[in-house]
DNA sequence: TTTTTATGTTTGCTTTGCAAACTTATTTTC
DNA sequence: GAAAATAAGTTTGCAAAGCAAACATAAAAA
């Protein structure tokens, strides 16, 4: 059964949740690209509902974690940039939402 | 069934997740007054493995958003620092996990 | 040709998380 | 019994981060 001490460590593994996934703005970004695939600057806007600064650092912060990758084309004679996830974002991806999970059942289970 | 508006709606909930809690160190220090209800500033400190000052700040963080009652007493004329989960922080705390959970069932279901 | 629209990026401000240093009081040690 | 160490928190200073306004660049419209 659970001993105290695993709720223990299983507590802390919260404080070592990754925090480039965690932030609401960047969780949102992500769940969008891991269901869609991948999508240009202006969709990724409208879907999140974020300014176009916001968008762009949080965008640059998950490219840099190697989380996404950034492709700049011209369509039309305007730039366009497309975000898709990486196989590392999604893997990534994955595993936090196993830890969450596992929070939230162990919530259910003692609450 | 779901329509690409819902689904937007409901990715945009995720911006408006109550930061208060959804930080990993409150979110900590939650999880774990949610299942023992109440607890002392040492035990609790054990508990997360955070730094006093740090676990001071959080608390006084969740105190001042009504999440937590704090009170202070003496024991063996020690001071003791004494944290239980308020009313209103147990209901936020909830709609939280059922916010969560209704993120990774969507994220389930379309991966 | 001037203005407006489109697509992003950079910059500046404010907030926030974190731990070191501080405070106050109690034991322990020499 | 003075000095040092322990205990329990709080305050402060700093570095990181989120956010949007302002900026940059170019195309289209008026």
């Amino acid at each position: 059964m659970t001993t105290n001490n695993d709720q223990n460590d299983s507590l802390k593994s919260i404080a070592n949740i990754d925090k480039i996934i965690h932030e609401p703005a960047r969780l949102m970004i992500l769940s969008f690209l891991y269901v869609v695939d991948h999508a240009d600057f202006t969709f990724t806007l409208n879907q999140t509902g974020m300014t176009r600064g916001n968008l762009s650092t949080h965008m640059s912060k998950l490219e840099n974690a190697g989380y996404i990758e950034v492709s700049k084309k011209f369509l039309i004679k305007r730039p366009l940039t497309i975000f898709k996830l990486s196989k590392k974002g999604r893997k990534s991806f994955e595993k936090y939402q196993v830890e969450l999970q596992a929070l939230l059942d162990r919530l259910q289970k003692n609450g």
